[in-house]
DNA sequence: ATTCTGACA
DNA sequence: TGTCAGGA
């Protein structure tokens, strides 16, 4: 991994800054997190502290959300993520990069995203 | 001042 | 999701 991955990667921010920067409550952004869709670390006195990785993440969930996604939807697009960072991983193959995440990311968001739903009434 | 968990008038 | 409580 190089630098740049780590230094997007080293959570220091606290949620107050994270506030500011993804216009979210904390309320919301720490409910994402029950959610399992962002895993911020914790500092000796129990505070979060986010990385800029975070941020985009909850960037992304907040357009989801705009888009009009509800919470399993988005999950299935992080587990899915996920899914395929193992797999590629595993094949021992080609790299994971940020690109190609962000790659496999939209391309969920437009397989999902061919529906516009209100909770869990799939038509796929 | 800031953040945390739990709870719901 | 908002918001208040009570503690760190």
């Amino acid at each position: 991994m190089k630098e740049k991955e780590l230094q997007r990667s080293r959570a220091v921010l606290p949620i107050g800054t994270i506030m500011k920067l993804t216009e979210l409550t904390a309320r919301q952004i720490r409910y994402y997190e029950s959610q399992n869709l962002i895993l911020p670390v914790r500092s000796e006195s129990n505070r979060r502290l986010y990385s800029l990785n975070d941020i985009d993440r909850l960037l992304e969930i907040k357009d989801y959300l705009a888009e009009g996604f509800n919470m399993a939807e988005i999950k299935r697009v992080y587990e899915k993520q996920a899914a395929r960072r193992q797999h590629e991983q595993q094949k021992l193959t080609k790299p994971v990069t940020d690109a190609d995440l962000r790659d496999a990311l939209h391309n969920e968001f437009l397989t999902v995203g061919g529906f516009r739903h209100d909770s869990g009434t799939f038509s796929n």
